[in-house]
DNA sequence: TCTGATATAATCGTACACGATATTTTGGAT
DNA sequence: ATCCAAAATATCGTGTACGATTATATCAGA
């Protein structure tokens, strides 16, 4: 072991180029998103919901690795907002199944230009991108064998 | 372009990569810094102080890629946790220079263990770690040439 | 010297993300 | 049928991050 490992140094840090690349990430969503009144998390909320509509809270938790503690809050925002519907399972009380209202379901147009702001942004090739998120959706799976969220630990997205 | 930039599933982004991962990172750290009582953003700025001690705020935000609306009340609590001191610089009222006390200096031996809990949780190989480390470290950099704080615009870390 | 621009930090309001806990519903074992 | 554990969601408190704004200090130019 390096001495270096001792007295890490922030720019050595994987977990400091994480934190500092995804505080960056949404800093440039940030404008992207503001026309259309969105939170970056309420846009990957709407992403899982245009994939698979009407889901309960922990299958959104599942997807995106968070609980219903997070989750709870942001998804009254959004019905708050007439982006979604919260409504009670008839099958399971206990379930809330998430659904898109038209005006949900109308921002996926919307948004269909901030990919292609994020990949020049990136500065990199798509090939470059594809093999970083990759190496991302890797670490996250390894990470998540040490500690994950209930939700995760139930079914690994 | 393919039909799929227009109706991005999650799985394929780079920002919802970058997103999870750091979640999951976060909730590695947690266990590892709740016995020191620390957060994650109060460990970096140890790390920041280490390395060189005494710093303006807006120093420390330019390396760390925050500005003084987060780190004015982060630094705040340390100082109240007995971790660091702020005073006005004489030569400069304007400065408010961020000092580490003693317990700040002491705590830099009790995470010397946290750098080898995190490779081992990457389940990755060294060389594996630097290279993502530092494609991270080159998208930051290329995402904050697009939209970046202040505090970098005028210096890029 | 005075005055306006700039630099530095602080304050305020909003929205996550987390641990801990509570509430309600369901289902299985007796 | 009853009771108990598990499941699903909600609530609460804390600590970031952010945009917007404010307050004070410094500095440069007329």
């Amino acid at each position: 072991m390096s001495p270096a490992q001792f007295t890490p140094r922030l720019q050595n840090l994987l977990c400091f180029s994480l934190y500092a690349a995804n505080n960056a990430m949404n800093r440039l969503y940030l404008p992207l998103l503001e026309p259309l009144k969105l939170t970056y998390a309420q846009y990957v909320v709407l992403v899982v919901l245009w994939e698979a509509d009407n889901l309960p809270v922990t299958r959104i938790g599942e997807k995106l690795g968070l609980e219903t503690n997070t989750l709870t809050p942001l998804l009254k925002r959004m019905e708050a907002s007439g982006l979604l519907t919260r409504q009670r399972n008839p099958k399971d009380e206990r379930q809330v199944i998430v659904g898109l209202t038209a005006m949900g379901k109308k921002l996926q147009a919307k948004v269909a230009h901030i990919p292609s702001c994020i990949g020049e942004a990136t500065e990199m090739q798509l090939s470059e991108i594809f093999d970083l998120r990759d190496a991302l959706t890797g670490l996250r799976k390894s990470l998540n064998r040490t500690v994950s969220p209930k939700a995760i630990a139930r079914k690994p997205a």
